[in-house]
RNA sequence: CGGGGAAUGGCGCAGAUGGCAGCGCGCACGGUUUGGGACCGUGAGGUCCCGGGUUCAAGUCCCGGUUCCCCGACCA
């Protein structure tokens, strides 16, 4: 029997549970560090290849940079080094002998990335080189969870550079949308477009973005995030052109970066009492089919429809499996639904005599999901289904985010909605707010959506007049 | 990195006062079963997290360390 603890009793806890019953993932015998087994690395290619796509759809390439980055090279934009020293892991070691100068595991590419830069970038004629790098980086952490914090993750880091601020700017909003449309129609996960606030900033950026998302238990994933990093890098590693009116010029530059933290959002988001509750674009199987019969004749008629509807289903594109383990049905519905797969197939002798088969969705719990289908037509059935799965996986999480975000207009109101989900509330961008906030309610500052009516407000923080609001949530 | 909890078979756990390492699930084999986690029988599987110490004897007591979980500080 499988262990899944309630989501209501322990979330934490289900969580874990779900990533070890579903096969996402175990711990890896280095702390902080997962070993992504295949269920769940097959969700995340899938997650990765819709997300490339969309990358090249935008004109971007893809390439390689080196995982080791001279120590040197991280030191040379002031605020980066600071806000990365503390995540650092150094190799002092190579080859049995002390290394001249340190290197540094990536924890981000930004430097060794601007040292080609500067090389590749002579004329606005190269301009601009968009460039998208599907690797790995080590960031010394803490505290450590699996998929939403680990020391070493996947991702992809895309890095830009530009000839001006206004096309630098443009390419930072571009990829925030391109993230929040892989989101919205790859993952069903909804979420909030915004700026991140002053203290929040990446570590070398002029401006950062994010999508925040709220998880199952009203917390905010910051889903990913995408940088306008001015001329500050482009500065510290002399990334200049030579303008069509002959003078030289830095160019502008972003990153911006999604990792496999956006599985976690996927299970903490969509998952139920039952385990994981998979969109149907990244499942990695969509349809499963489970046989059911009494004798060796009843095994023959039902297979051999079975495998009729597995065929069928496959010619028209569906990834489909039909589940002929020697395990009675019950076990494996619930086998199934753990793993989170969308749509099962039920077919008995019942079914063949009707030419039918029952449908069960896993986003409808019990009954209420299942129905009988005839045969005839039903590819198009379930290619419909799938459809229908993924907007109701999104509606139910944008239900549920936008029902739990409350507009809040004082302080006493911001620390109330805290206790039980976001506030949006009028907030002055300054770094001695966000501090007042995380001391006070152990919560922040999420970003200032970029989808907000105008308006003039107080702060509810320091009671000056501002003309935009913030979501303030706890956060992971 | 601070505070709290934990570590015994793949998973979940039990092992007062130190004295043969167990249970449920899972796994293998055989049989009966199969429309919401079937049952019977047989069997395999253990450096009791690691390293020291106390003791005739340590899963159990003492010291040190590691990892995991929770709450903070830090972060995608």
């Amino acid at each position: 029997m499988a262990k899944i603890t309630p989501r209501s009793q322990d979330f934490s806890e289900w969580y874990l549970d779900v990533i070890r019953e579903a096969d996402l993932a175990d711990y890896a015998p280095v702390r902080g560090c997962i070993v992504v087994k295949p269920y769940g690395w097959t969700i995340y290619e899938y997650m990765r290849d819709y997300l490339d796509k969309r990358f090249k759809e935008t004109g971007h390439v893809n390439a390689a940079f080196p995982l080791f980055i001279p120590m040197s090279f991280i030191q040379k934009e002031a605020h980066h080094v600071q806000g990365f020293a503390p995540e650092l892991a150094v190799v002092t070691h190579g080859g049995g002998e002390q290394l001249e100068e340190p290197l540094v595991v990536r924890p981000t590419s930004e430097t060794i990335v601007g040292y080609s830069y500067a090389q590749w970038i002579k004329s606005y004629r190269d301009l601009p080189v968009l460039i998208n790098c599907w690797n790995s980086v080590v960031r010394w952490e803490k505290r450590t969870k699996p998929f939403l914090r680990t020391m070493e993750f996947y991702w992809q880091e895309g890095h830009t550079a530009h000839a001006t601020h206004e096309d630098a700017l443009a390419e930072v909003l571009r990829m925030l949308d391109v993230y929040y449309a892989h989101m919205r129609e790859d993952c069903a996960l909804p979420g909030f477009r915004g700026r991140k606030s002053i203290h929040e900033r990446f570590a070398g950026a002029i401006n950062t973005f994010s999508v925040e998302t709220m998880m199952g238990d009203k917390r905010s994933l910051q889903s990913c995030t995408s940088h306008d990093l001015g001329q500050n890098f482009a500065r510290a590693f002399e990334i200049k052109y030579l303008d069509r009116d002959n003078t030289e010029k830095y160019c502008w530059t972003t990153s911006w970066g999604l990792s496999w933290r956006l599985l976690g959002a996927v299970i903490m988001v969509h998952g139920d009492d039952q385990g994981l509750r998979l969109p149907p674009k990244i499942a990695p199987i969509q349809v499963v089919i489970v046989p059911i019969f009494k004798n060796d004749t009843e095994r023959a008629q039902v297979f051999e429809t079975a495998e009729q509807v597995s065929r069928s289903l496959k010619a028209a594109g569906l990834r489909v499996k039909l589940d002929d383990r020697d395990e009675t049905p019950g076990y494996k519905f619930n086998d199934w639904e753990m793993r989170g797969v969308p749509v099962r197939i039920e077919i008995g002798p019942k079914d063949v005599a009707n030419r039918s088969v029952m449908v069960a969705r896993r986003d409808l719990p019990g009954k209420a999901g299942k129905a009988s289908v005839s045969l005839e037509g039903l590819s198009e059935h379930i290619h419909a289904l799938l459809g229908e799965i993924h907007h109701s996986l999104l509606k139910q999480a944008e239900d549920f985010q936008n029902s739990n975000i409350r507009e809040c207009f004082s302080w006493e109101e911001v620390k109330e909605a805290v206790q039980d989900g976001w506030a949006l509330a009028p907030l002055e961008d300054n770094p001695a707010n966000d501090e007042f906030i995380r001391e006070q309610l152990t919560a922040k500052t999420l970003n200032f959506p970029l989808d907000q009516a105008e308006g003039e407000w107080t702060c509810v923080v320091s009671g000056r007049p501002v003309r935009e609001r913030a979501l303030i949530g706890k956060s992971y």
